[in-house]
DNA sequence: TGACATTGCATGTTACAACATGTATCATCG
DNA sequence: CGATGATACATGTTGTAACATGCAATGTCA
């Protein structure tokens, strides 16, 4: 049922650390779950981070979020929010303007056009969410979530 | 000590269901992670999908082995081993030659350099492996290995 | 043997990530 | 008030990821 990673990927000898096939498995199951995710979001013409970006921007509200704040709360941290935003924004899913406040900051809002994608889009990725951890139990995500916590803190 | 994932990504409101913060969970720390080792093996040149092909043709010995394999080994799957293979060749790191065997696969080994690079390099990859995981317990380790092999299972 | 599918890899193209650098606005302090 | 630095964002460049497509070698089966 649940395979090991050292049959997965094919490796003859087992992990002479524990730590080392923790780290690699956190990387695998997240490449694998990545790549779910890009293929049910690929029908709407969204990136998981553009998915993202629009779910904190709706979360927003009206008066949206600047740049900066909307890098501070996506889950996998980016170093380009700009050109993020850019392609949000030529797709007509964000609007755009100077926050009259601070000049320096741009404040994005999602648009109805984002808002009907981000409602159209996300049943797919509710499946995806279902089909890789709908049958772990409660107790052992709640324990893969405190573990992970653990590692984070780390850094 | 260990932050709360909805902390962290400063959301207001806490996560509806279990399983979803589970699955932010692994990709925010797979990304933080991938981060660090991009940054460790940044001296040497190297990507982590270039210095776990190292590795696994290391492994492989004289024999070497076809893209393909190198492929399946790949703790994140590339869908792309030929341009990888490439790279490392460009720079000296691995060989390539037809199998006279089957002439529609490329043998590749690892060089000389590339064994002593990929010495040089695992220092820096193990530090970040002490530093992110050195200070979870093995149960905890034990309970992660275990939680995310379920979830990969379910794919 | 010859038609057909399959496998393994190469390559073109597009989009995006990552890094460095530039520019306008704001804050701080002498 | 003016100089200096910090902040927020924009932009240029490079390298890589992802996808599709094409080609050569092999396998399959009538």
């Amino acid at each position: 049922m649940t395979p090991r990673l050292q049959d997965e990927i094919k490796q003859t000898r087992p992990f002479e650390r524990l730590e080392t096939e923790a780290l690699l498995s956190v990387l695998r199951t997240s490449a694998l779950l990545e790549h779910a995710i890009a293929r049910a979001l690929k029908p709407f013409g969204l990136t998981h981070t553009q998915y993202n970006a629009l779910r904190i921007l709706r979360g927003a509200g009206e008066g949206g979020l600047c740049g900066r704040e909307v890098g501070e709360r996506l889950v996998s941290p980016v170093p380009d929010v700009s050109r993020l935003l850019d392609r949000l924004a030529e797709t007509g899913l964000i609007a755009r303007k100077r926050d009259p406040e601070d000049r320096r900051q741009v404040k994005a809002t999602i648009t109805d056009e984002g808002l009907e994608l981000l409602e159209r889009a996300t049943p797919a990725l509710e499946a995806v969410q279902t089909r890789w951890l709908g049958d772990v139990g409660d107790e052992r995500l709640r324990a893969l979530i405190d573990g992970l916590a653990e590692v984070r803190a780390g850094g």
